[in-house]
DNA sequence: AATGAAACTGAGTTATCGCTCAGTTTTACG
DNA sequence: CGTAAAACTGAGCGATAACTCAGTTTCATT
């Protein structure tokens, strides 16, 4: 079992930086110290590890935002939002890796085909956004959001605005870090309650 | 010239969508109706092909842009600042294959190997962050806009935004068009004057 | 029609790819 | 121990990749 981990392991960050097609067998069995053979032992096919892989990095994250928000209390739900987008960039900047493959293109290539993939990315897409959404309904129920906005639109719009810039930062664009405080003042501008 | 020219418009669509390792000189030779040879006579490599057509892009790109907005009246920065969002969708929807080409990672292997690629791709995000600038800028000076933002920073996290949204619809994760309308409103609550 | 340059061809070269498989080593357990 | 299952190995296979090159066709100009 140690080498398999091995594999899923370094498999993750070389697909994540160089690519599904680019990473070959070869310098995977090299990387980990194990026989080529060994890989197509624990995968069926390199699509197969890449899924594992893929699970894996659902399972993680779905984990993270569970364990971070049960439980916790929020002074309103303008603030809940505010902290979700905060651990939205920090746990992209702890699992870089992970959420560079989820903007890699051969994830949603291989989901036209193979239902498992998109399974898999739907239920971490799906995770996220109703969390952004469950911000906004409690800062609407609370006084602290505008009732103007649609919660499940405007949830997907600042999960597109975060998960945008988490791209910027990881194609090396611009710094990410540089424009936290802006995007706060930008959620807070979007979402609060009208005087 | 004619399959200089066929080759630069296949290869566009088929880097874009499946991708630059997973597509082959055999492929684009028999989709063009050339010889694989054709294809390294009128570029020295597969990669010199890419810049090719990244630099094509690039002209297209700042060309559109310039021209929609060179003499043109707004009634103001606000104002002007939504039709640069409403163009830049309107023209993610018509240069579909050119702007999925942008999101792809391979563009950004490349540009930190080779300086020419990176110069084309800041050449394009210059020209399109400058103008939202220029749109805040001018919102500001005429009190459409609030002058509590920052306008190059605003100027990134709209980009972000809308280029995040740019992207959620060429993967197919949800329909960019039903976010249109929540798009600009977010725009606006975030740059609207104070009262 | 003649001619030189530019455009084009496709078989061939070398390398690497994903993957298989027959065989070896390690592990777990009575 | 003994033994059977699980983990692991690496040479080898067929397919395909990027790219070359010696030769042919097309074209513009006279």
């Amino acid at each position: 079992m140690k080498k398999k981990e091995a594999i899923l392991r370094v498999a993750t960050v070389l697909f994540a930086n160089k690519g599904f097609a680019d990473t070959s067998g070869q310098e995977l069995a090299r990387l980990t110290g194990t026989a080529e053979g060994t890989i197509f032992y624990h995968f069926k096919s390199k699509e197969g590890l890449l899924l594992a892989i893929l699970e894996r990095v659902r399972d993680e994250i779905v984990d993270q935002f569970e364990r971070f928000f049960e439980n916790r209390p929020f002074a309103s739900g303008m603030e809940m939002t505010e902290e979700v987008v905060s651990f939205y960039l920090y746990l992209a900047g702890l699992m870089e890796d992970k959420f560079l493959l989820l903007h890699r293109h051969f994830l949603y290539k291989f989901s036209e085909s193979n239902p498992e993939f998109r399974k898999n990315l739907e239920a971490i897409y799906n995770c996220l956004v109703d969390i952004f959404e469950k911000a906004i309904v409690t800062g609407q129920a609370d006084g602290s959001v505008t009732k103007e906005v649609h919660p499940r639109k405007s949830a997907l719009i600042l999960f597109t605005m975060v998960d945008g810039l988490v791209r910027f930062k990881n194609y090396n664009l611009y710094d990410a870090g540089a424009l936290f405080n802006e995007l706060m003042q930008t959620c807070r501008r979007m979402l609060q309650a009208d005087t």
